[in-house]
DNA sequence: GCATTTTTGTCACCTAGGTGACAAAACAAA
DNA sequence: TTTGTTTTGTCACCTAGGTGACAAAAATGC
């Protein structure tokens, strides 16, 4: 069994892992971590389950990914020694976006992320927890919608574009959600990627169906039925 | 011409853009804030250049793009009033990574990072900023890897993995940069989103190209050659 | 050593989506 | 109204990359 190794302000230092915080504060840190091994294929934390955590990798490589609904996997990232990782735990009430799991035998050391946000920063986790939310959540948004993408075919990724876009820019109609945006196919295209001409025939079929209406110029979303397309039937927002 | 919006802290709130400051930060804030009109399709500032404010979107509605070397465009989100953007200045050093122009006639308003942050946080902004970073710093970066993976090739995404793999888990070789890390192809493919079969092939054709050795299991990069297949050849890092 | 499993290499074939071209609508300008 | 400009709709055709299948090579277990 692997060695247990030595955490201290030395370590931490060549990790490069807070290069900004003072020796105190990596002290005061190390004190309030736990150490964990976690031996190769074993999972840190599954996507869903609310992020607790946050994790500094101390020796070994950590997988992060994402699991499609045909079983097919996305690997988002591979994290290197010296990188935190679930900072998702970061933000209030989120749940982790992404698994994460233990790419070969790994030293793990993790903080509860109130401890981790006090003992740097000197103000309550719950400012800080707010601001991140206001200003960095959308990245973290579209990093989500691009992992999706990534495993999508066109219709599947219209479907979420849309319905992001319902969300973002629509107003309650009788029929459905209306969007107060004058999108042209060749936008719809840029955003999803695609060419002009195979989104003006997916958004044909999609009107077909139903699942699209359109009043002049404005398109009006129907949230349920993009939303099977997505691949999302049930789930989340 | 559109005639000026009021700023106070009722449309603040109605707007819903910092829901966690107090009524005092708001009041603070704006106070230091410039108000900008931006007629439809004027840039507020373009990719590359230094990331010196944060802004809020007051009216209207603003695209984030990215240009492609081959002049495609990839639209990567449209920003709805309330929202604030161009937060990369809220990390230490950094330049503008997508570009934002105006989709429709807006109304914007600026402010300097350093005073956003001091304002309604009660830290440096230094610190913050640190803190950043270090945090969701790999985010940002796994954000803009997906964007550009939107509009290249299998080939030019896989030179880009790769060289982003050498980044992390590189030490240098005399013969280029060694992967200290054992990748199956199958890694790869889900890595950048392909099959295996064909990342084989990809990979066989970087060989052929000696752009990529091996020492048995171990990889060996040379960077100069896949930056030129990624199309970063002259640019960054 | 031998046997088993994993990984690589290479086929032939198929499909989603790109491309170009052009007409029909829709809209804007006058 | 007429005229020009965008935007949509629909072709036919082409290509990058997916899929399945299978053999060769490497790694791993015993």
């Amino acid at each position: 069994m692997a060695r247990t190794p030595v955490l201290n302000v030395t370590t931490i230092r060549r990790l490069k892992a807070f290069p900004w915080a003072s020796d105190r504060q990596i002290e005061r840190l190390l004190g309030q971590m736990t150490l964990h091994h976690i031996e190769k294929r074993t999972i840190v934390f599954n996507e869903g389950v609310p992020s607790d955590s946050v994790y500094l990798l101390i020796s070994g490589v950590v997988k992060l990914s994402l699991r499609t609904p045909d079983e097919e996997q996305v690997l988002v990232s591979l994290i290197s020694p010296g990188e935190l990782f679930g900072i998702t735990s970061l933000m209030p009430g989120m749940y982790r976006a992404f698994r994460s799991e233990a790419f070969s035998d790994c030293w793990v050391s993790s903080v509860p992320p109130d401890v981790f946000v006090t003992t740097l920063l000197d103000i309550p986790f719950d400012e800080f927890s707010a601001m991140m939310e206001g200003t960095v959540g959308r990245w973290f948004s579209l990093l989500y919608r691009y992992t999706r993408f990534q495993s999508s075919n066109l219709h599947q990724k219209l479907a979420l574009a849309l319905l992001e876009l319902a969300q973002k820019f629509g107003v309650q109609d009788a029929r459905g959600t209306m969007l107060i945006l004058q999108l042209t196919h060749e936008d719809l295209a840029d955003l999803v990627g695609a060419s002009r001409q195979k989104v003006t025939e997916h958004m044909k079929e999609f009107e077909r169906q139903q699942f699209l209406l359109r009043d002049g110029r404005k398109l009006i979303v129907r949230p349920a039925g993009l939303r099977e397309v997505a691949g999302l039937a049930l789930e989340e927002k």
